[in-house]
DNA sequence: CCTGGGATACTTGTATACTAGGAGCGTGCA
DNA sequence: TGCACGCTCCTAGTATACAAGTATCCCAGG
């Protein structure tokens, strides 16, 4: 149930950060239900460890609010929080669109050839139906977008903040034709980049990010578990 | 050494969130010097808890980068470092004046009241020659605007982003004549909100938020210890 | 049948014991 | 004198033991 062996190849005990990383994907992608607890002994003997690498996996997972533990009661995996999603979405394009705009200003050829390289992955497991290849090369294409402009903490920033606006971005994908949709705007995001147009660039990404936040509604309607509150 | 007391009033065992606030106020304050040791057992000792929740707030404090942990060796203050600084300007740059721009536009008659007293009160302590409090003042001041926006996070997310750069923060408020240019500029940005025109109040928060990073060269000529590499 | 109380089996939080490894110093040998 | 080896102490990392609190289940009693 717990990917563990997707962050740990070396087999040998795995330490915190690789029980974090395990953690936090298998919350994203779903595996683990809103609701559901996690103990922490279960989770050490599952996995193989004393607690206490379990617990700093957990601390890290509360602060980025994928968890809410209870005080001498449990650890549960949160639902997705509306408020949170639309805070997400704003550090999220507050972030990348501002990043951006450096990058388009400093794209040389090579960074444009690496980014189309990458698009044309995405086109390539869109053909052959594999999401999560998409997931990753979708992810590395913002986070190559956002490196470009030389300030690298910004999408470690970014990253911890959205997590909650991840877990939205999974569950669309299965949506007819978002795929399509998220490819023909990586496109015209990287173009402007070529062409060196911020204004174009931060325009169009803008726009990208606010696609993956109208299909909140739809994704609440579907998995109206996954959310909480009103 | 450690102002654990300013976290922790009722004076029974301090938590691990106390510890961690401690520890904090006191790296950005200066009062633990950037290279120092910080042992989990001396700390342990002299706070009168276990070596566990003095883990725990120092995993915080190497995720925010104020400490650098070397296995089997130990714990250290880290040194300011001028890449992390340019990311935290960066980062808190996008996210203050993205915010601004709503709190702009919302922004009623009673909110300013109260942003209004808060810039009596930086005048007060200028006066005074109150250092502490014109700290204090002028996060509060900066918060009451982020969270007029609505998205309570950002501030959590800015907060945590800029730890380096509130060292230097706190580090420049002794410069003669940087608390006039502070509130001088703060007044300008009030006045903006007041007035609902995000485009000034971005303009004027852009540039108050620039005025601290210059004096960076400063700081770094008086304080060539507490910086890292070139 | 319903309700109240208590044992019990969980939970997280904290303290402590143990492990592995690096730093530094002192001693002994060349 | 100088170098090298080894011992000792200290570190963080991990495992485990203990404490404190909560939900649940079962049984007794009305």
């Amino acid at each position: 149930m717990i990917p563990l062996d997707r962050y740990q190849r070396d087999k040998g005990k795995p330490t915190r950060v690789q029980v974090y990383a395990a953690l936090r994907d298998a919350i994203v992608r779903g595996e683990l239900e809103p609701g559901q607890q996690l103990s922490e002994n279960s989770l050490a003997g599952r996995i193989g460890v004393s607690r206490t690498p379990i617990r700093e996996a957990i601390g890290r997972l509360r602060e980025d609010r994928l968890v809410e533990t209870v005080p001498q009661l449990g650890t549960f995996v949160a639902r997705v929080n509306p408020t949170a999603i639309g805070d997400a979405q704003f550090i999220r394009e507050s972030l990348e669109c501002a990043a951006i705009r450096l990058s388009a200003q400093v794209a040389k050829e090579e960074d444009v050839a690496e980014l189309e390289e990458n698009l044309q992955g995405q086109d390539r497991a869109r053909a052959a139906g594999d999401l999560d290849s998409f997931y990753l090369l979708d992810d590395s294409f913002h986070h190559a977008l956002c490196d470009l402009s030389g300030h690298l903490s910004v999408w470690i920033v970014s990253e911890r903040a959205k997590a909650h606006l991840n877990r939205i971005r999974r569950l669309s994908l299965g949506m007819p034709n978002y795929l399509d949709e998220m490819i023909s705007e990586h496109r015209l995001v990287l173009d402007a980049v070529a062409a060196n147009d911020p204004d174009l660039a931060e325009r169009h990404l803008r726009e990208h990010l606010r696609t993956v936040l109208r299909e909140v509604p739809r994704m609440r309607a579907e998995h109206p578990d996954y959310f909480e509150g009103p």
